[in-house]
DNA sequence: GGTTTCAACTGGACAAAATCCAGGTATACA
DNA sequence: TGTATACCTGGATTTTGTCCAGTTGAAACC
């Protein structure tokens, strides 16, 4: 069944980084786990109560952060400065509306054009930094708003 | 005189996004247009008070705000969650050291290896965006953590 | 399975960050 | 130099996020 499957990949994806699964993590990874969906902490919160999740709204804040630090969760500011967390399981990158707002995921598999393999080889025979992760932030005027 | 012709440089910087010359805005740019200098709100308005620059802290916030806006400067968050901002004028990305939060101008000219065209062009291509501006956020390890 | 241990959850109080407002000031442009 | 108005400012207010202390529940033993 492929709750029971996802369920798993949630749990071990807490394992990784030594962190305990519980209901209200599972529901918050599983809540961002999908494209284009970038919350508020109160949105989250608010969409978790819709579905029939209780959750507090603590529980919200502290998880998003400790999910941030172990790197299940990236987190950002939006155009109107808002805090947003992403989730999305596949690599990706943010598009960013500066008319409307709005933020579009772009798979890094549909994206050969850029690897970031010599970027991070660069950078690290350049100044010495160990790079883990690399994310592009493109900024410009999605369809709806040209 | 340096000091004279900087200040014509805010000057049509402001002008060019239709907004008007201030002291503070002016201050605000001058103290931001610098490698690898991304302060909180808290940490400019400080600063600026260091210098001998009276500035009310509204005035910081309003400006942050309003000069991002029209893109003079990039609004980020940091490893911690604070939000922090960039004012330096050539084009770079950004390094964060996931130990102790240390973050790294790379400037562009300094990376050959990474041209945004082709990514520009396949996003509007695919996607059906118009891009303005693409940014690499970097995370890794600084030399000092390692 | 039952028990034990401690991490994690929770609501509500609290603190910090950011915004709003209304009056005064400085800028741009004629 | 005069005038309209964008901008600045301190303080009040709202919003956002954190802390705390009691309770719950996950995991690891037997």
């Amino acid at each position: 069944m492929a709750k029971i499957k996802e369920r798993e990949s949630f749990r071990s994806r807490l394992k990784a980084v030594g962190l305990r699964h519980t209901l209200p993590r599972e529901r918050i990874l599983a809540y961002l786990d999908r494209k284009s969906i970038h919350p508020t902490p109160e949105e989250l919160y608010q969409g978790l109560k819709k579905k029939g999740y209780p959750i507090g709204l603590s529980t919200v804040y502290l998880n998003l952060q400790v999910l941030r630090d172990s790197g299940l969760l990236w987190e950002f500011k939006d155009q109107k400065g808002n805090t947003r967390y992403d989730g999305f399981g596949e690599k990706h990158h943010h598009l960013f509306c500066l008319q409307c707002g709005a933020i579009e995921d772009v798979l890094v598999r549909e994206l050969p054009e850029f690897d970031p393999e010599p970027i991070r080889k660069a950078v690290e025979a350049k100044n010495g930094w160990f790079i883990e992760e690399a994310r592009l932030e493109l900024r410009g005027v999605c369809p709806n708003c040209q």
